[in-house]
DNA sequence: GTCTATAACCCGATAGAC
DNA sequence: GTCTATCGGGTTATAGAC
């Protein structure tokens, strides 16, 4: 069951990185949540930062079915679809008792000096999340103003998540997400508001 | 020297943390760095964490002194000064070629289960920055809806720059901070204009 | 207060039988 | 492919002289 071992490994170490992170997980803490044995994860890997490779592949392969697909099953709306991926985020936040946030976010971070192999990983996903919410931007067209940056606008969603999970993260409440994600819904609103000034603007109380 | 000695373990270690992080500094790395011994830390501090402890407190006394009024000085508009503080991060990334960017941020999203004094200290970090800038926002008064939720808005300020931040490391590039800010910008510039119709709004080429 | 030496432990990684 | 045993080294923290 060489496939079988091999991805009981990375499923462990996926689920104790986002817990405990990267430099807080011995290479012990996997076998034993793996249920294997060190020769056994030193066949499949060189060491333990190959397992973080692995690792951050299969968050990267795993944007579209375990990210974006749940997230966006029941909203067809390109717009309330980028609300609906932060929406998942803050689901997992409560989920967590705002413990554990995004796992990606953690360890780029977490990690002052990746080796390039790691950090290029880390934005090719920071880049998928980036890209799919860009995708979204592109589909609402006329929806935004025509001559606005949605590539910069999908960052400004990803710095939105991001630093609404630090914060909630560090006070162990979702007050800060939900504050942030507010305002940019605020943003978003006003941009469509621009376009078409007879539709309702999406309000939070913040005129 | 007592007091010189802690001073300089302190220091130290304020340099380390933000460079290689909490956990990968090594107490025989904060010796080396501050000329001191073993016996010395141990006298002043019960253990690493406590370390930890003291530069979470002096980065929180130094606020005011370290990082607002050198990043004001010069500026006296409230609204400006936001955008001010903000460009003082993005010196920090440019200086270390996107390597360093806020410590508070790495440090809360590296320590997963922090001990509560640990937290609680990242906490009030994060609480006099966003009331440092929701103090501006307050100034800015009238140019801005009478019913903006300005600490709402400093928060997003805060996840604005923490995200930008983390992206920036990521790519090693200053493109993602520079985005993300810019469109926090485009906001603010638009909630003014709402206030005041005639007014120029800010323009990065988005309508 | 500061020094040296070291205890006690955990880490990633390896060896070699099976 | 998987097992057990272990190596070599780095870790935090302590002991005890000065």
């Amino acid at each position: 069951m060489g496939k079988d071992t091999r991805e009981r490994i990375v499923f462990a170490a996926m689920r104790l990185f986002a817990e405990k992170g990267y430099g807080s997980t011995s290479v012990a803490d996997i076998l034993q949540a793996a249920g294997v044995n060190s020769g056994s994860l030193y066949y499949f890997f060189p060491g333990k930062q190959d397992v973080l490779l692995a690792v951050l592949e299969a968050y990267r392969s795993g944007i579209e079915p375990m990210l974006l697909r749940p997230a966006w099953g029941d909203v067809a709306d390109p717009v309330e679809r980028v609300f609906a991926l932060l929406a998942s985020y803050r689901n997992r936040l409560l989920a967590t008792e705002c413990q554990y946030g995004c796992p990606i976010g953690s360890i780029a971070l977490e990690l002052h000096e990746p080796d390039p192999v790691v950090r290029e990983l880390l934005r090719v996903n920071f880049e998928g999340w980036v890209g799919a919410v860009e995708g979204c931007l592109a589909e609402a067209g006329a929806r935004l103003p025509v001559g606005l940056d949605r590539r910069a606008l999908a960052i400004f969603c990803l710095t939105t998540m991001e630093g609404g999970v630090m914060l909630s993260r560090t006070e162990r409440s979702i007050a800060g997400f939900d504050s942030a994600v507010a305002m940019l819904r605020d943003y978003v609103g006003r941009l469509q508001a621009a376009v078409n000034p007879g539709h309702s603007r999406e309000r939070g109380g913040t005129c």
